[in-house]
DNA sequence: CGCTGGTATGTCATATTTGACATAGGCACT
DNA sequence: AGTGCCTATGTCAAATATGACATACCAGCG
């Protein structure tokens, strides 16, 4: 997967041979990944605590169970829109979703 | 809501077409476009912080100068996947991010 | 065992988002 | 007047996310 955003880069028109650059991007990278699964598992607490069933917060959503199951497991197809939607659907407030980001800070150490 | 608020709206192309419909949009709707609108300010913020150009955050980021100052204009086009990796490009913590969107709640109005 | 309700995973046609590009506006300076 | 630099806006083909659907997995319960 890295190598397949190096070569969107490179088609993208900037070199990427600078090694650092490109392992700089990378780290930027995996902080979104970590933030992405901090929020996919935020949504799944909020829902549970809701008592909704997968199902039924899609239906909230205008989605399917389907799509919801991946929202909770990060999938790499779920943006962070629907992600954040999600918690806005199942009652999360704008400090709910602020402290869930913040405790994603804790897997950012160098 | 004032009229500044939709004026700011309307600009960034969230297509509010008269004061009837705007009062009436869905409130979890309002809340994802104050929490993007939100954003879109913060990395403008960041990003002059730094001392960058649009077009030198877009080279970081491997994107265009045009889609920069869409992001900050917090236009409709524009996804929350793409603010927060600007954000995070820019040098925003995650609690930085999180400052942002708890901030974003204030607009909360009924 | 089968059955039911909830969740996971894969696929696919469509919808949305993307970078790139052109071009215009603004602003300072010569 | 012009030149250079930064930002705004519109368009479009290509990339990515989407809901819908099928289907599998996994309890718990009879």
């Amino acid at each position: 997967m890295r190598s397949d955003k190096r070569r969107r880069l490179e088609r993208a028109g900037w070199r990427v041979s600078n090694t650092a650059e490109f392992l700089g991007l990378d780290a930027q990278e995996q902080r979104l990944i970590d933030l992405k699964l901090a929020l996919a598992a935020g949504i799944r607490r909020f829902r549970e605590k809701r008592g909704l069933t997968q199902a039924a917060l899609a239906k909230q959503l205008g989605s399917s169970q389907s799509r919801v199951a991946k929202l909770e497991a990060g999938d790499r197809s779920v943006s962070l829109d629907l992600m954040i939607r999600s918690l806005i659907s199942v009652g999360a407030t704008s400090a709910d979703i602020a402290r869930i980001i913040r405790r994603a800070e804790v897997h950012e150490a160098a």
